[in-house]
DNA sequence: GATTGTGCCGCAAACAATTGCGGAAAGGGT
DNA sequence: ACCCTTTCCGCAATTGTTTGCGGCACAATC
């Protein structure tokens, strides 16, 4: 009972063929009923279980999805891996997960390791300056279902779902006007991304129909950098009466200015975040968030993905809606 | 170019046998210099990769290990999945990511399926009243590497990775007395984890030596629960002076609370968490914990893996240190 | 000229599962 | 007795890689 069992095993046990075994054990026709149940009795005991490798070298289909993400430790990504790992199991599918670590070198690396592992389908979000779409266009040649979530590339015909950026930005910019706010401070994060871009150009398009309203606009990589601009802000000559976050991290590094600060929200300052939702409620008052689900992404991608493995359909933009979650900052 | 190349395309292509192709490839001394400088050049133009499963299939090593943790989603599981992913990464491993949901018939089937993929190695982390640890010892045997880490058996002989509840709930209770605390909330969570049990036993055995301290213990397994406690306490008749949060999910549930008082901390009442670092930070004033790193947890656990693939050293068990953080809760 | 040695390479089996094809045995019909 | 059908099963090839063994050709030695 040490090694595994394997039809030859099975076979030798039996005084019958390796084939015989293989058609019991499938139920083929050509097998008498008394034959399958000996086959099936004795494979049950022996816990028999067919080599996945043989199976794979011979479908050349291995069941298993990668999956590349900047960074496992990451609010947004976590609740997506959460909702497509669940999503990819009820499809008989298993996950390998990969960090870029937003660097392209390593996510090409990422990529060839999936080759390697000859994975039926990649989900990936690219890297700052990532230079693989070439790659996964051939890999897509090859075979390769290649679908593209949150951080995708800004051309190409290529499957993407992502955050409706645009819409999520348009609401966020209609409801800070609908609460008569003048000068706003808005921080945005890397601006190489194109979900950078567009956010805030859809945001400023909105905005800058209106002649008394002020927008100042700022980027930051990281939390520390939104902390800064923020007591910047705050100790100018002129205070912002609302500020606007692009994602969780600018949000924290905002909060964290405004503890030092003796404004209150939201009566002295509005605040305005677009968030996966964790991070919004654990402020007083809490914050309000345009909603950015992690989740939601994940079991829409995963969708994309299964769907586009069965037939494969042409390429597409999907979106996923967004929508306004009432806190009490604005 | 549509199909990957393999072995027999070379050789044919260059009318030598797949064996001579196969040992220039892997610069066999029978192979002479002349032919293995025209196989490797073919080779590379025509990128060829060995067939994985092919591989495996002769080898029975797949180079993956199995993860399996309750939920992705969350703050210490997504840190130890970080560092994990990263150390395996440096040794050639990737890892098969599954989550079990606090489920324990998930659980299984999550063992299972690592089986069916004979992953090199599995990495648990236990749910609640699971009843894997025979399906698991059976495993080892078979050849798997196992290493238990956070959430681990109560009994039998495993290789255990975990923080060090005792000493960390020790440092906890000490820390608490020095600042003179006489009437302690102290929640805990789950009460059949293990986890749980030996944090409050040694968390208790501190604190009940002292005759004038008074230590009310609660369960809670959500925040919300916590929650609900921290608001009991708070309106009871005997308002205690510190609250002890056993977790991340517990200290956002008594920080909720907190929120809709009017006492202040940490003149009023102070607060003592055990946490990952992150949630900590969040709160004005930043709230002083026992670190308990998901990061670093994941680094041992896989170091620990590592070595127990190379040379099968006997089980033991192994402690992450831990110390006090101070912010300005206490 | 026959033997030995060396350099270079191919055959075939092994890993495990799957499948088209063919074949043996048994039964029934003429 | 012969043929045909049905039932049940095995042979062998296939997927791609690896490896022990053996073998061919050419040169060197006795």
């Amino acid at each position: 009972m040490g090694q595994p069992a394997t039809l030859k095993k099975i076979s030798s046990q039996l005084n019958l063929s390796i084939s015989t075994v293989s058609r019991a054990l499938k139920n083929h026709p050509d097998i008498s009923e008394n034959t399958k149940r000996k086959v099936k009795e004795l494979a049950a005991l022996m816990e028999y279980e067919p080599n996945s490798y043989a199976v794979n070298l011979r479908t050349n289909k291995s069941k298993v999805l990668g999956l590349i993400v900047p960074d496992i430790s990451n609010m947004f990504y976590d609740s997506f891996i959460s909702a497509a790992e669940k999503d990819a199991r009820k499809c008989g599918y298993s996950l390998l997960i990969l960090q870029s670590g937003d660097d392209p070198l390593q996510e090409s690396e990422n990529l060839k390791l999936c080759k390697h592992y000859r994975v039926d389908g990649i989900m990936i979000s690219l890297a700052p300056e990532s230079c693989s779409t070439e790659l996964l266009a051939k890999y897509q040649e090859a075979g390769i279902s290649i679908v593209f979530f949150d951080k995708v590339p800004a051309e190409g015909d290529f499957d993407t779902v992502c955050i409706a950026d645009e819409e999520a930005a348009t609401i966020a910019a209609h409801t800070i006007l609908k609460y008569k706010k003048k000068n706003i401070l808005a921080l945005f994060g890397n601006q190489e991304l194109s979900i950078t871009k567009k956010r805030r150009d859809a945001f400023l398009k909105i905005l800058q129909k209106e002649q008394e309203v002020q927008t100042q606009v700022q980027y930051c990589t990281k939390t520390e950098d939104a902390r800064q601009q923020t007591e910047l802000a705050l100790n100018s000559s002129s205070i912002p009466d609302h500020i606007f976050c692009m994602s969780d991290e600018i949000l924290l590094g905002v909060m964290k200015a405004m503890k030092k600060s003796d404004l209150r929200i939201p009566e002295d300052i509005s605040v305005l975040a677009m968030s996966n939702g964790f991070i919004p409620g654990l402020f007083n008052p809490e914050i309000s968030y345009i909603e950015t689900s992690g989740y939601e992404l994940g079991k829409l991608a995963m969708k994309r993905m299964l769907d586009n493995m069965d037939n494969k359909t042409e390429a597409r933009s999907i979106m996923l809606p967004t929508r306004l979650i009432q806190g009490n900052s604005l």
